[in-house]
DNA sequence: AAGGTAGACTGACCCAGAGCAGTCTCCGAT
DNA sequence: ATCGGAGACTGCTCTGGGTCAGTCTACCTT
């Protein structure tokens, strides 16, 4: 038997629950089927009823949800070690479009395997709608940035959640981390201009806060920046009593 | 055996999936332990571990989150026939505070008794997950109109969207319907002032659309609210492979 | 080498919607 | 019968952020 590869998925699960030999070795299972996808090519298309979900294990994915106007609303980004998709598989057609931010890998997860995978570890399948759970309190607060705070505290807290969540897969920490984004994706996933967001950035940049700049966000004071959006982790790291 | 009450939940559920005798005993069952609540006192508290969901029999709830400044979004409100809290009991605390609008009537579920019910009966288990995953779909729409949408399509998107929700629990239809909330509860869901969208609900009264006054929501153009708000209403009633 | 394109960045102008500061009416409490 | 509060409604002013119309650089293509 090959040794068990540490995905992010794995990462990200047993910071909150820790796992049974077995049970890695089924997470393990369930990303046999590596494929890769090039930027821009949207993965699956709002409506489409085909059976696929991913787990990404490299690269950014953005789920959105474009308007007949034209305007697209960015509802998340799914970073390594997220599911993309799960809903679609479980219950429904899907309801929002997937598209690569430059090119990605993921593991493709039928419909079958998961429930099988399910079925052998309950623990696991906990855990994964634990997973699910804190997606949807993400999308939760980004309502709450979008309707209630300005632009530049979406941005800060934006920033700041997205570090959290990196630092959960070891891809970053108070410092700073890689973002393979452009200012159109924060524009659209905040609900502002690209306009706007390059001036709001330029602010944060010379208040001395922080640093979006070739790929790359470097905070310059974590705790300035915490501050000014406000910004409360609990709603990424609470564990239920199930997983107790 | 007393006859079974048709419930909000029961017709709801009915319009997606056939129940047999069973599920809608079980489902009555749930029915049980009838509570009701004054206006204005919350039931749930942000953070709060405590274990309840609700079934909404009468009467209508807001969840929302309070902002350390003051201001409040309002993530969705809960219309008869909807859970409340089913996220909290099933894996995490509560991350939203619910408060009644006007008195109301609900049923309290115990987690024991939710898990009981979906053992006996699968299929219903996955017809309120379904239920479950749809106004995860409210919450998403939701976002996109506050992001992307200006607040005239906002309003208009909103009230028909309550109107489809309410049409299914035989509460309305294509001319209106009963609504008990008031112009600061739609500013708080809406991510506007109390003053915008007074001048929002002139404006759309006076162009013939719509009249939002005493409690009551009247549709004069339905067609032409429609198109102003490019409302589809796929997300409120699609179903899922599992469900067919 | 020359063009083409994506993305970052800027200044000038403008408007949707916020904020403020009220009025008016209804209704329930004393 | 009067007071006080909630809710609807209004006019005025001001600003956050959108829109337009660019420039500049880095990288592709051919």
């Amino acid at each position: 038997m090959t040794p068990i590869e540490i995905s992010p998925l794995t990462r990200k699960l047993s910071a909150f629950v820790a796992l049974s030999e077995v049970e890695l070795a089924v997470l393990a299972r369930l990303h046999q089927r590596r494929r890769s996808f090039a930027a821009g090519r949207d993965m699956v298309h709002e409506g489409q009823t085909g059976q696929a979900a991913f787990i990404l294990s490299d690269g950014w994915v953005c789920s959105y949800k474009l308007q007949p106007d034209g305007t697209r609303q960015i509802v998340d980004f799914q970073i390594p070690g997220d599911f993309l998709g799960l809903r679609s598989v479980l219950l429904r057609t899907s309801d929002h479009s997937f598209e690569p931010v430059g090119t990605i890998e993921a593991a493709e997860v039928l419909t079958s395997d998961l429930l099988e995978a399910f079925a052998q570890t309950p623990r696991l399948a906990t855990a994964i709608l634990w997973a699910a759970s804190r997606d949807e309190a993400m999308v939760v607060e980004h309502l709450v940035g979008i309707g209630r705070r300005d632009a530049e505290a979406r941005m800060a807290h934006f920033l700041l959640e997205l570090g959290s969540r990196l630092a959960l897969v070891g891809m970053g920490g108070k410092d700073g981390f890689a973002c393979p984004l452009t200012q159109y994706h924060l524009a659209d996933a905040l609900g502002l201009s690209a306009v706007h967001v390059n001036r709001v950035l330029r602010q944060l940049r010379e208040t001395g806060l922080v640093t979006f700049r070739d790929g790359h966000v470097t905070f310059h004071d974590h705790g300035g920046l915490v501050n000014l959006a406000e910004f409360d982790p609990a709603y990424l790291d609470q564990t239920g009593p199930l997983l107790k």
